[in-house]
DNA sequence: GCAATAACATACTGTTCAGTACGATATGAA
DNA sequence: TTCATATCGTACTGAACAGTATGTTATTGC
């Protein structure tokens, strides 16, 4: 064999979360990338490929957390207490001291160049996910008679959604955990 | 005197307005705007100043549009109303096929490199002071019997800035005026 | 028509961007 | 110890960025 790697590739990849998470995918300069990781170049190149694929699998380690929130919240008895802890969840993780504010799949690409388009595409499909997710949930829950009859779930899931989306443009500019 | 100037100045911050609007302040380029504006950039610099001046023109001009809509809301004879009403036109400004989606106060900077800063935090004092002048209006309400005795203006206030602004992430990822 | 003046277009500045070529360096196997 | 191999650091590439110097063109007053 021959010379191993100077760093850990998991270690580095929470890094660049960390740096697109604060400044978006385009805020996030290489130099910012590589500084924060730790490592150079042509490491970041030959172990992730480029810019974009960096980001997409920071990205799919961010949904990886996220998912495990969702699994939390929605195993409670009640769909209103599901919705609570969601809620309450995301903004505990919204305002994480030990991470940046907001939440990824809304600061990492919400206008943007054109030539950023794809990630802006990717971030929407994202979102649109959860609101399945949420939605999908609160479906079966009207199916087993734990919501109302006139009840929308399409509608319901978008308006939490909305609400979390909405908090973490608040978190943004500075809104705590209790006001949030 | 001399030459006359050969474009309407409050017309082309219109345009640059629009560029902003659907790119954000970093994604808006140079070029992307004097295209749109029909002006080349000694024009836009002898005009305007410079990138970051031009977007705080074209901020003042789209803040005043939105001060119509907060006046007319908040005339409605009751609270409800007024938040109701509020939402409604958000939704219907958000959704309007004749300008970007979303809110520019959330769509310009909500993330963005360190040299874009100050424009961030130019947003965030805008959505404050809507914020702000939110919770003004729920209070004097408060004062004037309108509202519940134990209601928070100011967790109200957030509440409803929060959905708004989740209404303009939603709107990106191409929600209808019927679903906001 | 002519001169003065101000907006016009072209083409440039230095800087930063994402991405890469290439030589130096460190490791494991023989 | 030496060779093969793969990572590392430096320094580069062309393109795009915001901003500007400079000369040309159009308009007004005389």
């Amino acid at each position: 064999m021959a010379r191993p790697l100077s760093f850990c590739p998991d270690e580095a990849l929470d890094r660049a979360l960390e740096v697109f998470w604060r400044n978006g995918y385009e805020g996030a300069s290489l130099s910012d990338l590589t500084e924060a990781m730790g490592i150079n170049r042509p490491s970041l190149y030959a172990t992730f490929g480029n810019k974009e694929a960096l980001f997409s699998k920071a990205l799919e380690r961010y949904t990886n957390i996220k998912s495990r929130l969702f699994d939390e919240a929605l195993s409670a008895p009640t769909p209103r207490e599901a919705m609570e802890r969601l809620l309450m969840g995301a903004a505990e993780m919204m305002t994480d001291p030990s991470s940046p504010v907001g939440c990824l799949a809304v600061q990492g690409a919400l206008s943007c160049s054109d030539s950023a388009e794809p990630v802006r595409q990717e971030m929407i499909r994202i979102r649109a996910a959860y609101e399945t997710r949420l939605r999908e949930y609160l479906e079966t829950a009207k199916r087993k008679g734990a919501l109302p009859a006139d009840a929308d779930p399409d509608d319901l899931a978008r308006f939490v959604s909305a609400i979390a989306n909405g908090m973490s443009v608040e978190a943004t500019g500075g809104a705590t955990y209790a006001q949030l």
